[in-house]
DNA sequence: GGGCCCGCAGGG
DNA sequence: CCCTGCGGGCCC
């Protein structure tokens, strides 16, 4: 058999241009390399900084209700777990950081201090608006939802199943599902692939009763209901994007279950490149990085079997203060 | 595990 | 109304 299959190449090809690009647009945190070995600096494991004060608001007009009400995230055994977790064993000691406010995930029967944080509801009235730009009012950083639906209710990401969401002057959020291979999440910055060029086909009796479906054809910054072309617009606009991560997404900085709310983001470049199908189709690409004066990001052990713990040196604060960065009023 | 079906929210 | 869309559950 062929040393490395083509897919695989391409896919290689990818994220290399995709991390260089990311590095261009001033990434300052270390790199995760999944396909070479870590090289372990000797790590000066002490902590410079240590008192990172947890008073960050992200930038936010308003500052009230930022809290979230620990009594309701007691569930113990109230909570419902979609079946696809039931019986999946999480090793939870290896996603704790220490250093993070932000809960990496709950677990289903398993909750303890250290991974306890932020928790959204899983249903209900919307009280926000998610057709809004900025973060919602009451959702912290880092709140989680065992589903997409959550998400939706706390107005975080409205559809449940698009991956953006978005209006006139740019995209509102979007959610990384690991969906295609090649995107490349750093963390602190990411590339995200857009949507479209896929042919929603179904079964005869049901046609397009389908949600996804392989690529078929370009993608475009005009069609697919221009879910794109919000992307290209945040682009040029600027406006704070919320970004919530999901299980799928094959990062070390994605919950191992559920859906997290990571922050906002903005995006920092918009193009075009040969995505991860078959027959080399387009796809658009988009550059995000976060934005500062937010919580810092948890980040898991690293998953690879090797038990390299990638990441040692993270925590050097970042947050230079230029650059104050308070989203764009809204108009 | 994979296939299929399903509801839903949103934008035009 | 029409369409899409990085879900989720259920059945096999």
């Amino acid at each position: 058999m062929p040393s490395i299959s083509s897919y695989e190449q391409l896919r290689l090809e990818n994220i290399k241009k995709n991390r260089e690009l990311l590095m261009q647009l001033g990434l300052d945190k270390p790199i995760f390399e999944p396909t070479e070995k870590v090289v372990k600096k000797p790590t000066a494991t002490k902590k410079r900084k240590g008192p990172d004060t947890p008073t960050s608001e992200n930038a936010e007009p308003d500052t009230k209700a930022q809290r979230v009400s620990p009594s309701q995230s007691t569930p113990e055994s109230g909570v419902r777990r979609s079946s696809r977790n039931v019986g999946k064993t999480v090793n939870y000691k290896r996603e704790i950081v220490k250093e993070s406010p932000i809960p990496v995930a709950y677990s289903s029967g398993v909750k303890v201090a250290e991974n306890e944080g932020p928790m959204g509801r899983e249903d209900g009235p919307r009280r926000c608006d998610p057709k809004t730009y900025g973060s919602i009012p009451g959702i912290a950083v880092g709140t989680w939802w065992p589903t997409r639906q959550g998400c939706s209710a706390d107005a975080i990401h409205a559809p449940w199943v698009g991956g953006i969401s978005g209006g006139k002057q740019g995209a509102y959020s979007v959610a990384l599902s690991g969906g295609y291979d090649d995107d490349v999440d750093l963390g602190y910055a990411f590339t995200y692939t857009g949507s479209g060029g896929r042919d929603l086909k179904g079964t005869k009796t049901a046609p397009k009763n389908l949600r996804t479906a392989p690529q078929s054809s370009d993608q475009s910054f005009e069609n697919n209901a221009s879910f794109n072309k919000m992307l290209q617009r945040s682009c040029e606009t600027k406006k704070p994007v919320r970004v919530v991560r999901g299980f799928k997404c094959k990062s070390e900085y994605a919950p191992s279950e559920g859906y997290r709310y990571d922050g906002l983001y903005r995006v920092e470049r918009a193009w075009m490149e040969k995505g991860m199908n078959a027959k080399g189709y387009l796809v658009c690409k988009f550059a995000f990085k976060r934005l500062p004066n937010q919580p810092p990001l948890p980040v898991r052990a690293s998953l690879d079997s090797m038990g390299n713990s990638a990441r040692e040196t993270l925590e050097e604060d970042e947050e230079n203060p230029e650059e104050v960065e308070d989203e764009p009023k809204e108009e």
